[in-house]
DNA sequence: TCAATATTTCATTAATATTTGAAATATGGA
DNA sequence: TCCATATTTCAAATATTAATGAAATATTGA
């Protein structure tokens, strides 16, 4: 991922609120969570939320599509293990310390 | 590591400098780098980078030394390490896609 | 001590991001 | 069609962040 993506995650990511939507979704998968649950389980405005939601989707991290009259929402989970990618590969080159961490799969050298 | 230091440290690292900056100290480790050089190496202006080191710092990304008149700044790779191991376990539960990713030397499930 | 170097601090300005609430749009059901 | 629901858009007000350059601080060496 190049890094000018990578900044737009990285910005996208930094706000509490959208955080928590993050991590709201990831565990929902592809099923995602359409708008109104979203704001009602975060407890902020319809339009808050949609000035959230379409920063995280333009940063590439969510993808949305419309059901009957619900916009429903997804994390995109190759976006952000791109992003994850690149902090460890590209921006720390190996040197940070996850030692702690759990991988789902990744080789190891 | 709690929520709002990673909120902190994704703001910090969410700007084209700042980000740079992480770049250019991983790969030196705990020599670190001066300010004077970091503001060389990435042509910005002494009071532009100082602004930015500070961010880095409360952010808990950098650290900081003074050696005779300069003051040597390096990663932290300890906070680094937690901040993707927060966005790989606590934030994304495994499920983001890292497949592509060369690990250090995490435990795999 | 004086001058040079290294870095930070500060005030100002400029640029961006966020919140808020009202209005607009779109959809489905009675 | 009319109404209720779901969501976005927009403009205005605030708040936050960043860039700029001059001045302050600290350290070293002559």
């Amino acid at each position: 991922m190049e890094q000018s993506r990578v900044l737009k995650s990285l910005a996208a990511m930094a706000h509490d609120t959208r955080l928590e939507i993050v991590r709201l979704l990831v565990p929902r998968g592809d099923d995602g969570l359409c708008a109104g649950e979203i704001a009602q389980t975060l407890e902020v405005s319809a339009s808050g939320l949609s000035f959230h939601l379409s920063q995280l989707e333009h940063a590439g991290l969510l993808t949305s599509r419309k059901e009957s009259r619900h916009v429903i929402y997804a994390a995109d989970r190759a976006a952000l293990g791109g992003v994850i990618s690149y902090l460890l590969n590209d921006c720390c080159a190996g040197a940070a310390d996850v030692s702690g961490c759990i991988m789902p799969s990744a080789k190891t050298r």
